[in-house]
DNA sequence: AATTAATGCGCAAACCTTTGCACAAAATTA
DNA sequence: TAATTTTGTGCAAAGGTTTGCGCATTAATT
């Protein structure tokens, strides 16, 4: 049945005709006779052919395929944003190529090269934590390679971006916080070299002062996300007497349940001494007594989608210069009453 | 610097000499003279060349692609299983393409015929739900493409096979509860066409047996994972009166969660009128007040890392034709005391 | 009947790299 | 000095496909 190599020179010589002739019969050009169509058709289902991927990459200069880079495989967050990305990019008959950089930015840099090396027609990536330098990003402009960032997205650099709207989400948390009567609202947040804690925090910033509530430096704390490091900030939270803040917005969902954990073992009742909501919504919260009040959904999948969309764009366009930046909404998901 | 397309072609006209002579003194092939050999690097550096992938891929017949199927990304499970092979195919130099199935055979068989189009060096499955028809896995064979089917493998086919010591498992959370004085053992199972529910009803119906416990056909369930049919279960289980069972061995940690609200929901207390054990152990039990007892630890990482090494072997000696067989340990993590 | 148009197919280049073979020039040996 | 080896390089094929161009043959037009 199925022959080892079968390529169009096989038909060819099979046939007696050129292949050329094969090329163009498999591929319904009128210049070819139907009568020769038909056999070359014939032929080739018999024979199983499927043309070499590889051959035609060659010719168009495209290889299919999606880099996408992913600080780490092991959250809920990161691997529902590659699920959605997995979608599209399959949808549209594109490969998608995963690597973690775990945090890293060696690895993030090697990933990237070997990128290129590659040849990929597009990349996606959120940035390892401690990526400070980016000359790699510079790198893979210049070949105009196709970039966006999803989520975790460097300052000050001009490229496709797609990121939450944190900023609103901080917001319409704090708004929830308020309306519960709670006016000492701190923050816990995550290591400020990430974007992502700066949206937090100009979030914050924003919401507090509209409501005409005060805050102090001493109400902002950032965490490296370590149980140890998170339960150290609590305490700190915890230990400020007459100025405890009655609520904390979190980073994220885990950084709310070691907090409220640590509050536990510190005999402060969560949500009721001091309220927490968090980011990202993790949908396991459902089945957690203790957990943040609210939450504020990310929609991690729609972030993956509209990466691979814009991705998928920016290719077609062939890189057109224009930068676009998309904005995923984000909902306030209440948990406690 | 870095110009559009640098091929050896430019670097052999700009120098004057043939492209093979380049292509030669890239490799350093000693019979290239020591003058030239210099000239050569030192104009590819500046060109910033890298040798075309494709064309690399065409010589050899390889893609240097590996395959990864996995039925979904949205669970903890499988997305850890990913990240292994992630580092595994990262560490030798392959690329790592990912599917999801989303649980359809049919999507499943797609996924296959492109990797199959694509020519990968290999591909890693475990199949969907539905699986039934296992023509897609023999086409891969004939081929000679290497395969490895991981946790959800198809039965009476034989493969390179990585799954869990589910039944040594089982054994050990029912031993769990046999020392905590419950003798009325039932299991809530997933789907019985998915071939690791038998593992878990065979390790049940060992261990239940060693024991000396009875067991009836009442006492064996299966969920299609569902909330609705959990709790409908549930219902059934404590609906027993005189036989009610006092534990319970669940498919995976959702289903035990699903189960325990199920009992809340009835007010049966949850590991103390009845008792949950359950595959997986997801580390946001860590948080849940109601959780199982206890959970099997599978490594779903290491899984993911065994099956990638067991690829790269098989595609390293050629597909010999011997299949091999790899078990991954598992382990009893108790939660509750 | 003679010119033009349409039809059917093959040649060869292009995409990029590697490599067996051949050829020339230089260096070595007899 | 003549014959042989070494050294440095180029040609061309191979890997598989697409496609512009050109060459026949046949059909249509005047």
């Amino acid at each position: 049945m199925s022959k080892k190599n079968v390529t169009i020179k096989t038909i060819a010589q099979e046939l007696g005709i050129s292949i050329s002739t094969v090329s163009r019969a498999l591929k319904n050009n009128p210049r070819i006779g139907a009568e020769t169509r038909e056999r070359v058709m014939k032929l080739a289902e018999e024979f199983n052919y499927i043309p070499n991927p590889t051959a035609l990459n060659l010719q168009n200069r495209r290889t299919n395929l999606l880099g996408l880079v992913v600080p780490t495989l092991e959250e809920d967050f990161f691997s529902h944003i590659v699920s959605g990305v997995e979608r599209i990019a399959s949808q549209n008959g594109f490969h998608l190529i995963i690597n973690q950089s775990r945090d890293s930015m060696l690895t993030e840099k090697e990933i990237i090269q070997s990128y290129i090396s590659s040849k990929v027609d597009g990349i996606m990536i959120s940035v390892a934590a401690d990526t400070s330098d980016y000359s790699h990003f510079v790198k893979v402009q210049n070949l105009e390679i196709p970039l966006v960032f999803y989520d975790r997205i460097p300052r000050n650099f001009p490229s496709n971006k797609v990121k939450s709207e944190i900023l609103h989400g901080a917001v319409e948390a704090i708004n929830f916080l308020f309306h519960r009567n709670k006016r000492k609202i701190a923050l816990l947040n995550g290591p400020s070299n990430l974007q992502v804690s700066d949206d937090r925090l100009n979030g914050y910033l924003e919401a507090v002062k509209s409501l005409g509530l005060r805050t102090s430096p001493q109400y902002i704390k950032t965490t490296d996300f370590s149980r140890e490091d998170t339960a150290l900030k609590m305490e700190e939270f915890i230990a400020m007497g007459e100025d405890r803040p009655d609520a904390i917005v979190c980073f994220n969902d885990y950084v709310a349940l070691h907090a409220i954990r640590a509050c536990l073992e510190h005999s402060v009742v969560p949500n009721r001494d001091i309220s927490f909501v968090s980011f990202a919504n993790i949908g396991i919260c459902e089945f957690i007594e203790n957990r943040p009040a609210a939450s504020v959904e990310q929609y991690p999948v729609k972030i993956g989608t509209e990466s691979a969309r814009l991705l998928l764009e920016s290719i077609q366009e062939g890189e057109s210069g224009r930068f676009r930046e998309i904005r995923v909404e984000t909902r306030l998901v209440i948990h406690a009453d």
